[in-house]
DNA sequence: CTCGTTCGTCGAACCGGTTCGACGATCTGC
DNA sequence: GCAGATCGTCGAACCGGTTCGACGAACGAG
């Protein structure tokens, strides 16, 4: 492998006027820049990251810390991701990702090591371990994901209050007065996965303004579970005409279960489910629902990263907590009640 | 932060003795190792990740190199990914992850630049320019998906020819004389896809020798049309008694489809899929499946690149390509046909 | 008591880049 | 024709580790 040594030979000039030449942070003749161009053309010459990352403390590596819990929906993290690694790319930056189930020891070790010159966390906890780590460390960082304490650091998330409200209303307005929400299971807010409850306690409170009855529970992550859950749900609630989905597998699921008992959709139930587009797509989901967005999440938390990485003024601007407000992507599932 | 110098000076001694102290690659003494320790622990040493890469050679970070395109189902990528990650992780080593588009010049990128100590290559296309690239690397590789020339890389794959045969064989025993088999879409194979009609083409062949007739179709990878194309297919062969799907996005639609048209699954038809056990999970699937075992996969491409990275001898060992044979989950969606 | 080992430590070089200060050559202005 | 500025290049130092050869002290053997 040809190092800037052999380029600078092969050129007739110093390591110090190859290097220039190639960066061009200095002003060098045509002539020797030419020549040095073509030396590092013929030698197929590439620098070497590590020796880089050491001169210039900077590696052009991101790092992303995701979790996956056993209880958790993993194909609608793969968006997020996506909506990551491209952006990174795009502006420059490769990107390591890091799954391990000790997020605290991961985060120490990428951090410390000048592994990489930011950090997007994801899987945020309402208390996350994680957090004090990234503080402290002399990379900027981003979440994405609400934290409870968000000082220190930019943070980008749905808007989930919003969301449970949108949900709400949308349904009010069309005359329901008796509506079902699945949330996540219990664990995920054990956990700290404090997107369940924001956008729950909202819808709540919206349902008690406008005068709607709202049954909230927790779901299930899994087949066969989910799918007897929302059959006992709908049992249970017989009077109720709308169902709010804010939960990847319930919604997988809600297809053969409303095939199973024979009821039409939005005719005999309204129904609005929280997920992505591509999610919906590929999932065959008819329903009305909450765009999450997570590739546009994903690309807003590593730009912003960026800026802090690059520029010394954009790392002393204040930190931002920036909502996505919630859109409702209408696929025709919800309609007015049939009276009974 | 604090170098292996501040860790030496803490200790008063060279820093080439921290540097054994910490390494144990030469006798210290108990006294002086006790005290280099106590420096490094006092000063939360930890060595620079790019300065070690440059010094040893080493970077103990693994290249992913992953393809999303548009047309592809990319939940049961994460599965992949997955394994791959953790079984890295065990191994001492982070993985970078690369989606870029131009699959070449990532692979070129990261080689080159001696970021990664070995890739893992994804998606691989029967004609996949990548190959030559990396079988010039300094840096091994290691293949999930078979290519049409093997050699100078260690390749991983399921056994998809024995799984269509598995398939046909096992619905002949049954009785059937009359399947249907749903494939990637047309785009897959174009690009190179090759598990699609190694799949096919041995179930095709089983079937001749059975006496059993097999229609097989390219599917698609999305809603609606997937779900469309079931229907017009089991429209078009009323005769057809079972069904073999080797396609995520099909998998996932063919619940509703059969609910819709009135099926029984297995009475009416039966149905064997090719996905994981993850796969199944979320997505509700009652089929008997092939599985596919992708982080099983991961994790055996990941071991041998690792035993090749780390040992001179493990390096000039034959190259091996791997098949995973297919082993058939039955969840009870197949049994002999009904007479007619 | 001395010589030859062995053991533990140190200094220096090296990995492959970047960057700063200096210096010689050329150009400008008077 | 000369002082001073400008331009282009070079040498050396540095980033933070690892590793090799050498060297002094302590040790055992004769």
């Amino acid at each position: 492998m040809a190092t800037i040594g052999d380029v600078a030979r092969e050129a007739g000039v110093s390591r110090s006027t190859a290097s220039y030449a190639l960066s061009g942070k200095r002003p060098i003749s045509d002539e020797v820049r030419r020549r040095v161009l073509a030396a590092a053309e013929a030698l197929a010459y590439t620098p070497n990251a590590g020796a880089r990352a050491l001169a210039t403390a900077q590696t052009k590596v991101l790092g992303l810390l995701a979790q996956f819990h056993e209880d958790e929906f993993a194909p609608a993290m793969m968006q997020y991701i996506l909506g990551v690694t491209n952006t990174a790319r795009d502006l420059g930056y490769d990107t390591l990702l890091v799954t391990e189930a000790d997020g605290v020891r991961a985060l120490r070790r990428v951090t410390d090591s000048r592994m990489v010159d930011g950090v997007v966390l994801m899987n945020i906890a309402e208390q996350d371990a994680r957090l004090p780590i990234l503080r402290a460390a002399p990379q900027p960082g981003a979440l994405v994901g609400l934290p409870g304490d968000c000082s220190g650091l930019d943070v980008f998330d749905l808007d989930f209050e919003e969301a449970g409200r949108v949900m709400v209303d949308h349904l009010h307005r069309l005359g329901h007065r008796e509506l079902i929400l699945v949330s996540q299971p219990e664990h995920v807010v054990e956990r700290g996965g404090a997107y369940v409850w924001r956008l729950r306690d909202a819808a709540l409170e919206r349902a008690r303004q406008r005068g709607v009855t709202l049954h909230a529970v927790y779901g299930e992550s899994r087949q066969p579970a989910v799918g007897r859950l929302l059959n006992q749900l709908l049992e249970a609630h017989p009077e109720a005409t709308g169902l709010l989905i804010n939960n990847e597998a319930a919604a997988a699921a809600l297809p053969s279960v409303t095939y199973a008992r024979g009821l039409r959709v939005p005719e005999d139930l309204s129904v609005i489910g929280r997920y992505s587009a591509e999610f919906a797509a590929t999932f065959s989901l008819p329903y009305s629902h909450i765009e999450s967005a997570p590739d546009r999440l994903g690309a807003m938390a590593v730009r912003q990263l960026v800026r802090r990485v690059e520029s010394q003024a954009a790392r002393e601007e204040p930190f931002v907590v920036r909502f996505i407000s919630p859109e409702l992507v209408s696929l025709g599932s919800t309609a007015p009640p049939l009276p009974r």
